[in-house]
DNA sequence: CCGACGCATTAACCTTGGTTAATCCCGCCC
DNA sequence: GGGCGGGATTAACCAAGGTTAATGCGTCGG
């Protein structure tokens, strides 16, 4: 997935942190974290079971996690999508059950620290607290948002929706006409982040491109092509919504 | 609207807080909010308009208040339900603009707190602290798990998911056969709930009640009947989702 | 170079749930 | 008692999306 593609163009692909790779104003903490377990994951793997038990936190340096929870039909929902610099906290309201699956979209490196650990961190570093609480009231705003277009939305609108969302989450901050980016998930997995099948979510994905809105330059490059049309049909306003889903700084 | 109501027979209806009315284990904090701001609201009124400045913070001591978005064309989505104990925190990440409407189910009562008090009375008072982030991590399990059901499930499965976990909180986990519970929404509001329309709301009210799943003694005075089988069409497990939505102690 | 595999694309068909609108029921007010 | 109004119920009709399946296409391994 991912490995030998031809697509150049993109530079901000590679880069991990660096400028607006994610999350403008919320670092690493490499220093807080630098004594911290440190694990890698291949794309496609996946972290942690529904059901599990799991206590921890963690924080993503690079690649992109889905937070996902299934059907027993095997039908499956992707709940969130976590950038490089989110936090993670798969833990319920009792403290120790996972409720969800985790599935690595990309290779991914991140932190995994013990709750108590994790507690202690909050304690001593406000600016961590601080960062912990802003990632998880912007996670809560997302949800809301595709809640809505999930259950009163047509599939354009979610679609147009997850398309920005992702576009302004994974460049920092940036929406706008004419600017590449890609989107580590297939189709299939972005209808499971939509609530649609992967041949409407393909039925969508063509019928943008052929009114202009999008361009698909290879197989998950995106190209907005026209910024007020799919905010329209998504029903946002570009820099309110970079308000209020990306952790401020 | 639920003001002469000739109905009897669920006794702790009226109570407000005192045994299972809700949130076990989360008191009102009574004493921390004795000098607050407290406020009174009618059913039916609302209480943030979407993209309104709103910096506070509400902990609810009575009735029921509903967090809904909406769409251009007037179809409303409500994300997450409060009841008695709960807080609320309609801010965004960019801490300033809520993105949320709120609306009174019944009568309410609640306490506003300014964000600036609100933060020192978190450092202050450890418990709350602890119940505050035990009630954020109950909503968002809630809302993963409806967001499944909203994306992936059928209409039967969110009606009955819906049921079991309105009756699990409401009840303060309690969720047997027999049991009478109240769920102060009109059928479209639980359709809003569940994104499905008002008429197919009764619709599937209606089936469960014909396939003895539940019995309907007045408009939406249920008692369930078959706990089994309205468990296995929601695809829970009552003891588990128990742990998962309603904050522990 | 060939075949296999995973993903994308397209078409045909069908189910689920939305819409509209008529009717009912019940409490309320005059 | 009769009219009113808000919610619940039901039926008829319709459309948005799901399903299945065939086809294409690019990459990889041999």
């Amino acid at each position: 997935m991912n490995h030998g593609r031809p697509w150049r163009e993109d530079a901000r692909d590679p880069a991990p942190w660096s400028n607006g790779a994610q999350a403008i104003g919320v670092p690493p903490f490499a220093d807080v974290l630098a004594d911290t377990h440190r694990v890698m994951r291949r794309a496609g793997s996946t972290l942690k079971l529904e059901g599990e038990v799991a206590g921890g936190h963690y924080v993503l340096f690079s690649g992109w996690l889905a937070v996902a929870k299934s059907m027993l039909d095997g039908h499956r929902q992707i709940v969130d999508v976590v950038l490089p610099g989110g936090f993670l906290d798969a833990v319920s309201a009792d403290l120790c059950t996972s409720v969800v699956e985790i599935e690595a979209l990309t290779d991914v490196s991140y932190a995994a620290i013990p709750r108590q650990d994790w507690q202690r961190l909050l304690r001593e570093r406000p600016d961590l607290a601080r960062a912990s609480d802003g990632s998880v009231r912007a996670a809560m705003s997302r949800m809301s948002a595709r809640m809505l277009r999930l259950g009163k939305g047509s599939a354009d609108s979610i679609v147009a929706f997850a398309l920005c969302e992702l576009c302004l989450r994974s460049t920092g901050g940036g929406l706008s006409e004419g600017w590449a980016y890609h989107i580590p998930m297939t189709q299939q997995q972005l209808g499971d982040f939509c609530g649609l099948s992967a041949v409407h979510m393909c039925r969508t994905l063509q019928r943008f491109r052929r009114d202009d809105i999008l361009e698909l330059r290879a197989p998950m490059r995106m190209v907005i092509r026209d910024l007020p049309a799919l905010a329209a049909i998504a029903e946002i306003d570009p820099p309110v919504l970079r308000q209020q889903i990306v952790p401020a700084a």
